[in-house]
DNA sequence: TGAATGTCATTTGTCAACAATCAATACCCA
DNA sequence: TGGGTATTGATTGTTGACAAATGACATTCA
């Protein structure tokens, strides 16, 4: 976990973390005057934070009046979010298969073994995270990392709807699924098992 | 044309519309003080403003050193972009063909008449702010509205290479096309001209 | 009564001054 | 001469005060 030498990276950081661990609900409004003094700060770096949240999707802004928690995407919108998640992240995947560079493997492994251990906790938080940072893993090892703009706004509106009732165990062996065959050297298979597990 | 009352949204449009008609090219620094003094306000809305422009690819800031224009997406990034319009698009064409509001087909025959003049001209600005809001009025009329937010980064993206020497009369046709094939109730045909239009 | 208008508190928008940081360069010393 | 280090100027980061806009509520007049 890096933690930011700017105060609106560290605020924008926490907020979303309580808001995609569902600490913070739908439609909950974020008053610029209390987050100042719950940070003890001015309002300035919670503006730029709040600003930053609503351009990744996490917060909606009207002028003049505030933000407040954005509310889960509709049937539609969720539908397109997923095929476009798939659609970078398979891209990603089919980039690394052309170079196969071992360091992402690595990397793999080791969130593998931390999320493992979140799924049986009970950190919902933490769980939230590592899976976020897998995905992100993946999009990361292409193309320098190109992708990963583009592709962050869209994950985090779909963790908006982050099921707080999923199998998480069941979630774990899907990403072990995926890295088995990039281990295996198995485009194909691992390409299927992203795109299943993309939901 | 709406102008905002906030001074952010102003200098936000205002450098948007300089970085997409090719005026600011890639790499260019941007100052906020010399911004400051140049649209003769403070250098909060300034901040803001390329806040805003960041998030939405146009400009990328390093902490500390400032914000510079965006290069163009490189060759893998763009083609990724390229896929998701055409998922985000099809997707708005697909959900107007279930109700067939006809509100919005008039909207596009009015764009399409100035888009067309505008392509005869020699006004890129123009072209450029016309070609994106046809593409605006298709997503705007889905579900309530709702992907544009999730489009237009993506958009943006992909105009920063607008290229300088399309033949521009061609893409006003391949407009006409799509917007043929509304009137005529082919929802195919619309999908066909729209997708081989995003390229 | 009820629609229109005025007022008031709350909240965001804007400003100018000050602090912290970075990158380039001049400097020192082996 | 070359490598490492302090200095300096430019630029962003942060702050607190003030201005403007909004929405809710009270008031007025037909």
């Amino acid at each position: 976990m890096k933690l930011a030498s700017n105060l609106q990276e560290q605020v924008a950081s926490h907020l979303r973390r309580r808001i995609l661990s569902g600490q913070l609900l739908p439609d909950t409004p974020l008053r610029e005057q209390t987050l100042a003094e719950e940070f003890g700060i001015s309002r300035g770096p919670i503006r730029d934070a709040l600003l930053h949240l609503t351009k990744e999707g996490l917060l909606v802004a009207k002028p003049n009046v505030g933000v407040k928690v954005a509310a889960e995407p509709s049937g539609l919108k969720r539908n397109v979010i997923v095929h476009l998640r798939r659609e970078i992240e398979a891209s990603a995947v089919t980039a690394w298969f052309g170079a196969r560079d071992a360091g992402l493997l690595g990397r793999l492994d080791d969130n593998l073994a931390l999320y493992r251990e979140a799924c049986g906790g009970s950190d919902l938080g933490q769980v939230v995270e590592l899976d976020m940072a897998f995905h992100r893993l993946i999009v990361e090892a292409a193309d320098q990392g190109s992708l990963v703009d583009l592709w962050l706004p869209i994950m985090l509106r779909m963790f908006l709807r982050y099921s707080r009732h999923r199998d998480l165990m069941e979630s774990y062996r899907e990403h072990a699924a995926i890295v088995r065959a990039m281990h295996a050297g198995r485009e194909w298979e691992a390409l299927e098992a992203l795109k299943s597990h993309i939901v």
